[in-house]
DNA sequence: TGATATGTTATCTT
DNA sequence: CAAGATAACATATC
């Protein structure tokens, strides 16, 4: 499902397509997923775009934003002519170009808001640090852990106001690589661990960008599917790189494959 | 048929 | 109080 890396992914071929066009009109197909404010953008231009956590960011040339959350099944498509909104459609943008842009979600969680500069702030308040950025440091890693010495680790990288941007996925392949079990304490990881999980976590999470991000499911970026599955030590896999048979367990309702061979 | 998958948040439980 | 578990949301797929 998409994280950091699949939304990474989505908002660069975004930034492509519709980056400096003019919204010509927008309609709204399912207003529990899209916002009917979204036609207050109507006639405005997109500047650019960003991502952070797991959300997509249009800015737009008023300092108001177009947000998208994916959540579980919500995706873009984008056309250079006009197209058939289709099935599972929320809403369809239009460009003064003739362009369109749709955005789907199956399942009906995603969500498509048009927001104010305060709204804005008000939504990315409780957000952790995000996990590439420079200024996210080791320090600040072992800072952030400290604070919550008797979490679960697994759950607290799951925790979009502990860090920002990782999911069910990119948690259990950073653990892996870093040689530590889901279910430790945080007060339990060594110094030398923190700084291997720090390590991981950025080195996993760049280099799932670099392949596009990993597809399951039916996740797809705007141009095709992400690369990253070739590289999944344990997440929905039976073995491990060192070719160990993996366990499995429920952690807060999520699905945990680890490998009690190479995670202390 | 029913279990499962997922991200996030609210609420219940320990 | 804190942290974990669970439910809720919606729907497709196995």
């Amino acid at each position: 499902m998409p994280e950091l890396p699949e939304v990474e992914t989505i908002v660069r071929q975004l930034q492509g397509k519709v980056a400096g066009k003019t919204i010509a009109s927008i309609v709204v197909h399912d207003s529990k997923v899209a916002d009917r404010n979204l036609s207050r953008a109507s006639n405005l231009q997109i500047t650019s775009l960003y991502r952070r956590a797991k959300y997509i960011v249009f800015n737009l040339n008023n300092k108001s934003s177009l947000v998208a959350h994916l959540r579980m099944t919500g995706y873009f498509q984008f056309s250079d002519v006009t197209s058939n909104p289709g099935d599972y459609c929320a809403a369809q943008l239009k460009f003064s170009d003739g362009s369109c842009l749709t955005f789907h979600d199956i399942r009906r969680f995603a969500e498509f808001s048009y927001l104010s500069p305060p709204e804005l702030e008000a939504r990315f308040s409780s957000l952790g640090p995000e996990p590439l950025d420079k200024q996210f440091t080791l320090q600040q890693f072992r800072t952030i852990l400290a604070k919550v010495p008797r979490s679960v680790i697994k759950s607290k990288l799951l925790d979009q106001s502990f860090i920002a941007g990782i999911g069910n996925i990119y948690a259990q392949e950073a653990l892996y690589h870093a040689g530590i079990l889901p279910t430790t304490p945080i007060k339990d990881i060594s110094r030398k661990q923190q700084e291997k999980l720090y390590t991981e976590i950025r080195r996993i999470l760049a280099l799932a960008v670099e392949k596009n991000g990993t597809t399951v499911n039916n996740y797809a970026h705007l141009d095709g599917k992400g690369k990253f599955q070739g590289f999944l030590a344990v997440y929905q896999q039976t073995h491990c790189p060192q070719k160990h048979p993996l366990q499995f367990l429920r952690l807060g309702g999520r699905g945990t494959y680890y490998c009690s061979t190479c995670q202390k």
